[in-house]
DNA sequence: CAAACAGCTGGGAGCGCTCCCAGCTGTACG
DNA sequence: CGTACAGCTGGGAGCGCTCCCAGCTGTTTG
C-alpha cells in the first residue's frame, strides 16, 4: 500500500493535468470549465475520494457550511420529549440536504452556556444559528441580536421582540380547528383541559379553543376550563373536575392530557365518544394506541423543521433581510375519540 | 459606534504591545510566557471578546477541536427514546468541558449516509468520531476502520470485532444483580420477560438472569422465558403467558415491560410485591411513577456518556492505541414493586 | 484584416492561525 | 570578565483553500 501524498487541491491539479484553480471550479460545480477538463478531474477526485480540506475553505470563504442548533438549559430538560428529537431529525436532515453541517449545543448549566455563548456568537464558527425558544428569557437571545450572527427562533417566546426571525406552529388555528370540529359535530358544551398558563403553546391553544367558541356564538364558561399541567394525571383530575358541569366535550391542550381524561370518563362510567366527545393536541404514539384511539392536532415537526432550515439559509445567504416570521399549519386528525365515525 | 477592526491575534497583539506569538501563547495557555505580559494580554482579550478564528486554528493546527456523533439510520427511529438524550446530553456536556464542540449526525435516509460518511471519514473535519451501535451490520464502521479518524463504538454490535474501542453499559451483571437480589428476597420461580433477541442488551440481560439462576443452582425453565417485544403490550401479554406457570418473581428486561408486566398481575388479581414480585430495568420515570414503584436496574447513561467523550478524546491525544474497551457498572435501585421493603 | 471580446485557465495574494527557530535579555558560573 | 544557558519574545513559513486578475485561446465583428 503506497503512502498517498495527502490530497490537496494542487494534488488531485498534478494528477488530472490541471491547476488548483481548475479543480476548485470543478469541486465547486462553477462554470468556466470546459466539459472534458470538467469530466477528466471528477474522474480523479472520484478515485482519489478526495474532499477538499473544510477548514482551509473557511478560512479562506469566511463561512463554515455549518450551522448551530441551540437547546437552551431551559429546554434541555425536555430533550427527551419525541417533540425535540423529531425536531432535531427535520433540522439535521435539511441541513445534510442544502449542505451544511450541524452542530448541537445542548446546554445543561449555566457555566456552560457562558463558556460558549461567545463561540457561538462569534462569526467565524456557525453561518447561522438556529435557537429552541424557551418560556423565560434567556441570556442567548440578547447576545446574538448584539452579534452579525443570522439566526432563527422556532417556536415563540411570551414576548416577542418584532424584529426578530421567528417559526412556529401556528397553535392558535390549531386548537381553533380541533374545537370547531367538535361543534360541527354538534357538541355545545365543550370543556377545555389546558397546559400551564406560562407556556406559549398552552396559552395559543387556550386562545384557539376560546376563538372557537366566540366565533359560533357559544359562550365562554370558566367552569369548563381547567388547568391539566400537561400530564397524565393533571388530565385525569382535570376530567374529574369538569363532570359536575356536564360536559358534552372535552378538548385537551395535549395527547398525554387526554389520555388521562379518557382514563378519568371510564372510570366515571362513561363511554366515549358516545357519552362524551375527546380531542387531543399532538399526535403521540399513545394517542394512536389509546382505547378509543384519540383524534388530535398533528404538528407537522419533521417538516417544520426543514422550513426552518430553509428560512435560516435563506438569512444566512441572502444577507440582510427584515425579520421572517411564519407560522406553520397543523392537521386535524380524526380518529374515533371525537365521534366523527360513528 | 465604531466600526471594530476585524479581531485577529496581531490586532489583539498590536493593541497589547506584543507580537502575535505571544498572544497566541497566551490564549493557548502556554508557558514561558513572563506574568505581567500574560496580565496584559488578557486584559485586552477580555476587554475586546477576542475568540481566535477556529477555521484558521484547524488549519494550522491540523485539528478542529470538534467531536462527531453518529447516530446511523438504524437507531434514529429509537432517537426520541430518553436513553439517547440523555446520552447525548452526557456526552454534549463532557466535549464542552474538554474543550472540544460537538457535531451530530443524525442519519435518516440512505442518501445522507453516503453522502456524509466520507466526509465524516475525513481527518480535516473532525478529531473523532462516537458511533452508536446499531443491531445490523452498519457501513459506518468499517468506513471508520479503514480511515485513520480515531472512533469510539458506544453500546455494542452484534458481532464486535475485537480491534475497536467500544464502551457499554454491563447488562450482564446488571441483570445478574437484580435477578440475585429477587433471590435473596427467597423467590425461586424466578420469571423473565425479554426483548427482541436480536437486540444485544436484551441478550445479555437474559444472559445475566440466566447466569444468576445457575450459579444458585436454580435451574433454568424455558416455560419462564417469554419475549415481550419490549412494549407495554408484550409485557402484559408475557404476563398472562407465565401466570399458568405460577412465578413467584418476574424480572422484565425493561421498564416499560414491567409496567404491562404490572397490569397484567393487577387485571389477574394479583397483589405486586405480596402475591408476586417485580423487577424491571432502566429506570425511566414511568417507573417511579407507577403503583407500586418499580425496582430497577439503573444505568448511569450520563456518567456513560461522560466516559465516552473522556476515552475517545484520549485516543486523540495519545494517538494510537491499543483497542480500549470498557463496561460500565448499573445500579441496583430498590423500591416497591420487588417486596424488599416489606 | 485588425480589433474586440467571450471562454477558459493559471497563479498570486491572502484568510488567521500554529509551529519553529532565531535572537535578545539577564543571571550563574568558571 | 567572558561564556553558557535558561527564559522570554518576535517573525518567517506554511496549513489548503477562495478570490481575483492576468493572460492565452479562438471566434465574432467593423
Amino acid at each position: 500500500m503506497r503512502m498517498a501524498k495527502k490530497l490537496t487541491l494542487e494534488e488531485i491539479g498534478k494528477l488530472a493535468g490541471v491547476s488548483r484553480s481548475t479543480v476548485s471550479r470543478v469541486v465547486n460545480g462553477q462554470p468556466d470549465v470546459k466539459a472534458d477538463v470538467r469530466e477528466r478531474v471528477m474522474k480523479v477526485v472520484r478515485e482519489t475520494g478526495f474532499v477538499p480540506n473544510p477548514a482551509a475553505r473557511s478560512l479562506a470563504a469566511q463561512r463554515s457550511g455549518i450551522l448551530g442548533l441551540v437547546i437552551p438549559r431551559s429546554v434541555a430538560t425536555f430533550f427527551g420529549d419525541p417533540y425535540f428529537s423529531r425536531l432535531t431529525q427535520g433540522i439535521s436532515q435539511a441541513c445534510y440536504e442544502q449542505g451544511y453541517m450541524l452542530s448541537l449545543f445542548l446546554f445543561y448549566t449555566e457555566k456552560e452556556e457562558e463558556l460558549l455563548l461567545p463561540r457561538i456568537a462569534q462569526r467565524s464558527f456557525l453561518d447561522g444559528v438556529i435557537v429552541q425558544a424557551t418560556t423565560d428569557a434567556d441570556p442567548i437571545i440578547p447576545q446574538l441580536q448584539k452579534s452579525t450572527m443570522p439566526f432563527l427562533v422556532v417556536g415563540r417566546l411570551n414576548e416577542m421582540p418584532d424584529n426578530l426571525s421567528f417559526i412556529d406552529v401556528d397553535n392558535v388555528s390549531g386548537a381553533k380547528n380541533a374545537v370547531e370540529h367538535l361543534i360541527k359535530l354538534g357538541h355545545e358544551r365543550i370543556a377545555h383541559v389546558s397546559g400551564r398558563v406560562d407556556n406559549r403553546p398552552a396559552a395559543d391553544r387556550k386562545i384557539g379553543y376560546e376563538k372557537a367558541l366566540s366565533e359560533n356564538g357559544i359562550p365562554i364558561d370558566s367552569n369548563l376550563i381547567v388547568n391539566g399541567e400537561f400530564s397524565e394525571e393533571g388530565g385525569y383530575a382535570a376530567a374529574q373536575a369538569l363532570l359536575p358541569y356536564k360536559p358534552d366535550a372535552i378538548f385537551a391542550a395535549s395527547d398525554t392530557m387526554a389520555v388521562g381524561v379518557v382514563r378519568a370518563l371510564k372510570d366515571a362510567g362513561l363511554l366515549v365518544p358516545n357519552d362524551i366527545a375527546v380531542m387531543g393536541f399532538d399526535d403521540l404514539i399513545p394517542a394512536q394506541r389509546s382505547e378509543p384511539q384519540l383524534s388530535t392536532v398533528k404538528q407537522p415537526i419533521l417538516r417544520f423543521g426543514v422550513s426552518a432550515v430553509e428560512v435560516l439559509i435563506n438569512i444566512i445567504e441572502k444577507g440582510d433581510m427584515p425579520p421572517r416570521q411564519a407560522l406553520y399549519d397543523t392537521e386535524l386528525i380524526i380518529r374515533n375519540s371525537c365521534g366523527a365515525k360513528l
